[in-house]
DNA sequence: GTACAGATTGAG
DNA sequence: TCAATCTGTACT
């Protein structure tokens, strides 16, 4: 089977397109010379500056969420609740706060939140900025997998309401139907 | 300096 | 249904 990393052009596409194509692609994290690996099938899609949902609303930047601003392509890392991790993926140019949210992969309930995906992969704040295009040990691999449209469910986005129901009703979420 | 909510999860 | 657990943000 071919496989292809995925290069900067694939990121820097706009938010809600490279949101649908990472549906279907897999995500490689080498550990000790061990490949974990997972396709990608829930992904979910935060706009800003306009995006009330957005840690980057309003166009600000703090220490927390200056990594959303990167160029397509990067990893955007932050802990919730305390104890979770959430692995974003930097999406458009630099500048965008645009991101995409990867909420699970297809393991079988190892990685079916995102809080879970972290822990599976092993991710935390070491991998923050870290460049998917030439890490060598976190990246994304297009593996020919054809994702029909669908396949593809738009769904509204989770645990948001505190943005209102403009913006929580937004169907920005995209689960692969397997 | 203090208060409090949050892109979640797992146990009860 | 709710506690675990901590960072960013908005107060004082």
């Amino acid at each position: 089977m071919e496989k292809k990393r995925l290069t900067r052009s694939f990121y820097t596409k706009p938010t809600l397109k490279v949101a649908k194509e990472l549906l279907g692609k897999y995500i490689v994290r080498k550990i000790n010379n061990k490949n974990l690996e997972g396709k990608i099938i829930e992904t979910e899609a935060y706009i800003g500056p306009q995006d009330k949902a957005s840690h980057a609303y309003g166009g600000k930047i703090t220490s927390r969420n200056r990594a959303e601003y990167l160029v397509g392509g990067h990893i955007y890392i932050y802990l919730v609740y305390g104890m979770y991790w959430q692995l974003n993926i930097t999406t458009a140019e630099g500048g965008k706060p645009e991101c995409v949210l990867i909420r699970a992969l297809d393991l079988d309930k190892l990685a079916n939140g995102p809080g879970k995906v972290c822990r599976y992969l092993k991710l935390n704040k070491s991998f923050y900025g870290e460049d998917l295009t030439e890490s060598k040990r976190i990246w994304l691999e297009d593996r020919g997998e054809k994702i029909k449209p669908s396949q593809i469910i738009a769904t509204k986005r989770i645990g948001i309401d505190y943005a209102g129901p403009y913006w929580a009703n937004k169907k920005w979420r995209f689960v692969l139907k397997s």
